[in-house]
DNA sequence: AAATACAATCAGTCATGTATGTTTTTATTA
DNA sequence: TAATAAAAACATACATGACTGATTGTATTT
């Protein structure tokens, strides 16, 4: 609706300098070819020949693009030719890789859904880290990063978009299950307190995602958010049942 | 980016309907007009004359057709096309009132803007209804109207778009003060506690547009909803100040 | 040589802004 | 007061630009 024109239309010379650096990368992949070859499994991950290599390569800075356009340009603004540029591929190879728009969507979401939940592992296998202020900071970075972002933009565009929804609800629920058993495994001292563990889960979730979303939208200050968080910090210490204070709590 | 060209193209006979409302509407306004020139201040509320009028009723037909296509359609795909046949109006006609689209978003949005205010205005001017309960109940039925949900859409497609911003930005400020000035006036026994008062609508505001985007995009099951309207009810009495938990609160 | 990765080009569709008609309303005046 | 010119509301048509999917062509790998 709002977009002028003279602002979409991308000068020619840009494009060059994107199929410029596609050159670079090129050489960059056949040096590390020769090499890869005494190597295979280190690079050969797919098919282990070299092509499969290069491809699967191609279809990853492909996905990276896409995901790169989505928080910068949004999910509207999102075209096959904008990602293939930032990608530093002509449009043709990239409907090579993948055959239409809906695809590599598809390809995105389910790599970015993938990319969260791994993320959400690597918290979670440090126990060391277990107290509960370390897990809402940990959580609160997480939501300011690209692949949260990136999410939720999908998800407010799947709100209006079936094909979109068809793909990105499931995966919705299927991360809400394991972010819930996650959690379980991370607080085994609430096992017994099941509406409390949902109550601080519900909570945590819709205040660090809902102020992630504000802040970036302009619709609250960045300078609330230390209140917010300490007082979610006290208030999940608040509801852990008494037995769990001892071990997660600090307060 | 993916939105299949077969479900674009609306179909002839819609259009046509749309036409024919339009006409109906036409008819129904000139039954008006003859009685209008008796009591020309209810219906000539702008210029007195009848063009004045038929244009403003116009305007504000465009208007709610537009907030229609974002809670419908999303921002992305409300385009210039698609708002006219939602008004029943051609597109010319349209760019007669709006000189174009970026004109019209304007306009929307400070309508939108305002409507959110006097919403939230109409909540206050009823001193019966003061207490923390039926307060977060009607700020969280407000969330969930057309209003927020358009909103939202344009505050999440205005972060990769500037031109939007530029409009949106300097507007959702002028909306948190005001909305603040209006709380103030709300809760007067807060005077002495700005600190927890201001918690306490961060707190509101984040809780409940969170959740309300949230449910909106599938990332939280609706039936979750009571538990946390209900912590955060006591979650702001337990944050009141003494001396106004006997007037506001409930315990 | 067959297949795969990649590039370039083309036709179709849709949105945008603008220019040009047509009808209805308002103002003016005979 | 009836006729009419000016203006405003509304409709139609056109030119431009962008995205999409598909086709065809080239170089590299197997």
């Amino acid at each position: 609706m709002l977009a002028s024109p003279a602002v979409m239309g991308v000068s020619e010379s840009e494009y060059s300098i994107a199929q410029h650096s596609n050159q670079a990368i090129q050489m960059a992949l056949s040096r590390t070819r020769t090499t890869a070859s005494t190597k295979p499994a280190a690079t050969r991950s797919n098919g282990g020949t070299l092509q499969a290599a290069k491809a699967a390569q191609t279809r990853s800075r492909l996905l990276e693009a896409t995901v790169r356009c989505i928080v910068k340009h949004g999910y509207a603004n999102t075209t096959t030719p904008r990602v293939a540029k930032e990608a530093g591929l002509s449009r043709g190879a990239m409907m090579h890789h993948f055959e239409n728009g809906a695809a590599l969507i598809k390809a995105t979401i389910i790599e970015l859904h993938e990319k969260r939940l791994r993320a959400f592992r690597r918290a979670a296998e440090r126990p060391e880290e277990h107290d509960v202020d370390t897990l809402v900071e940990t959580y609160w970075a997480q939501v300011q990063k690209p692949a949260f972002i990136a999410f939720h933009e999908l998800a407010v565009a799947a709100r209006t978009d079936k094909e979109l929804a068809d793909i990105l609800l499931p995966l919705q629920e299927e991360f809400r299950d394991r972010f819930n058993a996650q959690a379980h495994a991370l607080f085994p001292e609430w096992g017994d307190s099941p509406t409390q563990f949902d109550l601080a889960m519900s909570l945590s979730q819709t205040i660090m995602e809902g102020m992630a979303i504000a802040v970036q939208t302009g619709a609250m200050d960045r300078e609330k958010v230390p209140m917010m968080l300490t007082h979610l910090e006290n208030q999940i210490r608040a509801i852990m049942p008494a037995t769990a204070r001892a071990t997660a709590g600090k307060s």
